[in-house]
RNA sequence: GGUCCAGUGGUGGAAUUGGUAUACACGCAGCACUUAAAAUGCUGUGCCGACAGGCAUGUGGGUUCGAGUCCCACCUGGACCACCA
């Protein structure tokens, strides 16, 4: 019988007692690098949804080291930030304290699967001896001005109290508590990752082993816009407002512009402003909305004309109104817009309630009356009543306008991004220290690099103080220092790293995770780098992996790394969700907790599961007794070689099993792993079959020998354990992974599709290299094709060898 | 509103990428074993039809000798972004 607990026990302490999967280093092979995205360890412990991606790395991990590769496959904790310390707070715990308790029990659930991982390259980014080298790369940013002091109204958290990134937003709310944000101004530190969106943007097309819908989201973050910047000269002042279009074909029908209420100029031109209260009032009440008010599509727009106001066109010289309105958002392109009706729908939208003109100057070739859209027109066409510019297409007019706009030094052309730039600061307890110290005399002065790293001091409340200073701001003893340049009385930088701080470099270190000199050594990060294979979560999209491809071309631009992507190659996980079909959570009580699979099932059958679930990137409901339908395939295979029965060698056996070495091998490199599994079925159930019917085994110990090694990716235990009871002596992932024959691989014999007019019609045996002209003479001496032949004529035949004859009647 | 995916049996899904649609698994039904149940094994299982055969891959068109696969329009569901000028 078999039996999982006692063969999975004994072949996961096996391994640990043999090493068997510290990382290759044999120069003469090649490198392979796979890698999970790490997980930051809750309290809740693993569902059987995390697993799903692991398994799937363990599995290209082990086909690539019996292939002969040098294979890293490491694993650690992405422990610091709010998840862990919320956690920590709401169960009263050390945030240190409860993170070690989760990845204690984070590391045995990953252990009980039997994965791969060399954990002597274990790492946590709590540990100082790794976040000293975050703090380092921080450092190298700041020395750069890539890393500045910011006090720009930001994102606030209520709930969290804390500061938070764009990034960190989901609909306008807190994406860790749902907490409607709010915008504070405050001192930040704030990474320049504008500096790096053109290459963020251009370098994804040299990712072809990127799947194109992460690409195609990181394109839409990054947000690049083409346009021009325009100066509208303010009439009777000395002042002038910039405007960004895209759409500067369509400026000779902009009939008023509008400057997002927090616009400096505002403010600047109050004393000419007629209407000031009812400015002021609007001013207002634009600051008590919520963002999530503000930004809500569905309001009405609302804004209040600057009386006595007016802007130039410079392209026609007239002057047009000046609005306020919150439909303008201060913190993309100059906070300003022109506003044209005709040809923008939210300035339509905006002008028929203001009684604002709308004023026609590009022509739909279609629709030259202008009837659709309700006298809106949006896409590109032919320019009317705009001057000298009148006939030319969109395209032509904008490249000529911009130049005739550069000429005249009124604007240039402008490229904008929707991303900002990245706000990096948090005022909570459980993060890296920045390691800055503030001096009344020297400013802003870096910690030493010989001092870091700047080790987060020990606390008797870490709760957050949501005055905008950190908990580190109450340790007198740690905030108090000397200043490293003058040595007068200074105080540390109390804001911590965001929790994406540690995660930009991580698979680096796993490449030299003890290095105390460097953060990685050159030559074996010349050596492993670019990982070659990287799994994990779509929602990681536009944060993460956009973070860790800035931080690497960062230290690529200072040569710490020899490559400018990190990642060659990537595949996202589907979640696996609950039986009800609802994401697993305990909230909807519908959570599978691996353990208890394990134990009942074994981690062999499970992983198998996970696999036959479906595609790996598509979501799947969970379903136990699917996982029943696993375990079954294990034990039949267990089964084969129960009790001895003698050999008789099977031709068509024998060339199922190399098509399944075949079938295997491409599945597993195509990521296929579904059906890599029903090939093992198949397999599995040919061989029962045919041990049911004839009482022998068609397979010598070499045969079966590589049948278990086509399973050992996936179900690893089992396999080991029935290759040691095959009486070999070492470990089966030792062993070289098989070879097909491609003469057993090809068929003498095949069905031949006999179809009529495209209808299926017949399927003959026939040899697999049969000639067009024997195939219909075959055909036409078989009745069931007589049949529909009779009274017909054979107008064309379709030949495909080896595949059908497709007759064409009339 | 924008961008991108996906619609195949009762269910999860397969289809060598334009060539036998429904592999594999679950579920269900029947049978065997059993005093009985569980477990296991065997058989069947897209729909209509007694058979011949016909009809089926969200809907409607098209291209082709041949379409789940390619093209056009639409419907439905999902993901991400969202007043980005």
């Amino acid at each position: 019988m078999y039996d999982h607990r006692s063969i999975e026990r004994k072949w996961q302490e096996n391994w640990r007692a043999a090493n068997l999967y510290r990382t290759g280093a044999d120069p003469a092979k090649p490198k392979y690098y796979i890698l999970d995205m790490f997980p930051y360890p809750s309290g809740a412990g693993l569902h059987v949804g995390h697993p799903k991606g692991y398994i799937a790395t363990d599995i290209v991990a082990r086909l690539r080291l019996m292939q002969g590769y040098n294979v890293l496959h490491p694993m650690g904790w992405d422990a610091f930030g709010l998840p862990a310390e919320n956690y920590a707070i709401k169960n009263k715990l050390h945030p240190r304290v409860a993170t070690e308790a989760n990845i204690a029990t984070f590391k045995r659930q990953l252990g009980i699967l039997g994965l791969s991982y060399d954990w002597e390259r274990e790492i946590n980014t709590t540990d100082p001896r790794y976040y000293k080298w975050t703090q380092w790369i921080f450092l190298q940013m700041w020395k750069r001005g890539l890393a500045f002091e910011s006090y720009e109204p930001i994102n606030w958290c209520p709930s969290c109290q804390t500061g938070l990134a764009n990034e960190d937003l989901e609909d306008g709310k807190c994406e860790r508590c749902g907490s409607a944000v709010e915008q504070r101004p405050m001192r930040q530190w704030v990474l320049k990752i504008t500096d790096y969106a053109d290459r963020l943007l251009t370098d994804l097309e040299r990712l072809p082993g990127w799947e194109e819908p992460i690409k195609e989201m990181q394109r839409n973050w990054i947000g690049r816009s083409e346009g021009a910047e325009i100066e509208f000269k303010i009439q009777d002042t000395d002042q002038a407002v910039k405007v960004f279009t895209t759409r500067i074909d369509t400026i000779f029908g902009c009939t008023y512009v509008v400057l997002a209420p927090e616009h400096p100029l505002v403010a600047g031109l109050q004393a000419r402003i007629k209407n000031w209260p009812a400015v002021e009032s609007y001013l207002a009440a634009v600051k008590n909305k919520t963002d999530l008010q503000r930004t809500d599509l569905n309001k009405e727009k609302t804004g209040v004309a600057l009386a006595g106001l007016a802007a130039i066109n410079p392209f026609n010289g007239k002057a047009v109104p000046i609005f306020i309105a919150d439909y303008v958002l201060n913190s993309y392109g100059t906070g300003a817009v022109m506003a044209v009706p005709a040809h923008d729908e939210r300035d339509f939208e905006f002008a028929e309630k203001y009684d604002c003109p709308i004023r026609k100057s590009v022509a739909d070739p279609a629709d030259p009356d202008n009837k659709v859209f309700g006298g809106c027109y949006t896409a590109d066409g032919v320019l009317v009543n705009s001057g000298e510019f009148s006939g030319l297409a969109s395209a032509a007019a904008r490249r000529k306008m911009i130049a005739w706009l550069e000429q005249s030094r009124l604007g240039v052309k402008r490229v904008n991004y929707k991303i900002k730039d990245w706000v990096y600061s948090r005022q909570r307890y459980w993060g890296e220290p920045i390691p800055l110290i503030h001096c009344a005399n020297c400013g802003v002065v870096p910690v030493p690099e010989d001092e870091l790293p700047v080790v987060l001091p020990e606390v008797e409340s870490y709760e957050p103080t949501g005055t905008g200073e950190s908990p580190l701001a109450a340790i007198a003893d740690w905030v108090n220092v000397k200043c490293p340049a003058c040595g007068g009385e200074a105080k540390r930088e109390t804001n911590t790293m965001p929790q994406w701080g540690g995660s930009c470099w991580y698979y680096l270190r796993y490449m030299d995770p003890d290095n105390e000199r460097v953060l990685v050594d050159k030559q074996k990060e010349a050596y492993w780098s670019p990982v070659d294979f990287y799994v994990g979560g779509a929602e990681h999209a536009t944060r993460h992996l956009i973070y860790a491809r800035f931080w690497h071309k960062f230290l690529y631009d200072i040569g710490a790394v020899h490559y400018d992507e990190p990642f060659t190659k990537l595949k996202h996980v589907g979640l696996i969700m609950g039986e009800d079909g609802r994401k697993m959570s305990k909230r909807w009580g519908n959570v599978i907790n691996p353990d208890e699979m394990v134990d009942k099932f074994g981690a062999d059958a499970l992983r198998v599961y996970e696999m036959f679930m479906g595609p790996f990137e598509q979501a799947a409901n969970w379903n136990t007794n699917g996982l029943v339908g696993t375990r079954k395939f294990l034990e039949k295979a267990e089964q084969l070689l129960a009790k001895p029965l003698p050999v008789r060698p099977d031709k068509r056996l024998l060339s199922l099993l190399h098509k399944t070495i075949r079938k295997v091998g491409l599945d597993i490199d195509n990521f296929r792993l579904n059906t890599a599994v029903s090939a093992l079925m198949i397999l599995v159930n040919e061989l029962t079959d045919y041990k049911q019917a004839a009482q022998a085994w068609p397979f010598g110990s070499a045969e079966f020998a590589v049948f278990l090694q086509l399973l050992a990716p996936f179900a690893p235990h089992l396999s080991e354990e029935l290759w040691e009871r095959l009486g070999r002596p070492d470990s089966i992932f030792q062993s070289a992974w098989p070879a097909y024959d491609p003469a057993l691989v090809k068929d003498e014999n095949i069905n031949l599709v006999i179809s009529i007019n495209g209808k299926l019609r017949a399927t003959l045996v026939v040899p697999a290299d049969i000639s067009e002209a024997a195939a219909v003479k075959l055909a036409q001496d078989t009745a069931a094709i007589q049949k529909w032949l009779a009274g017909k004529q054979v107008i064309k035949t379709v030949f495909v060898p080896g595949k059908l004859l497709n007759l064409v009647i009339k």
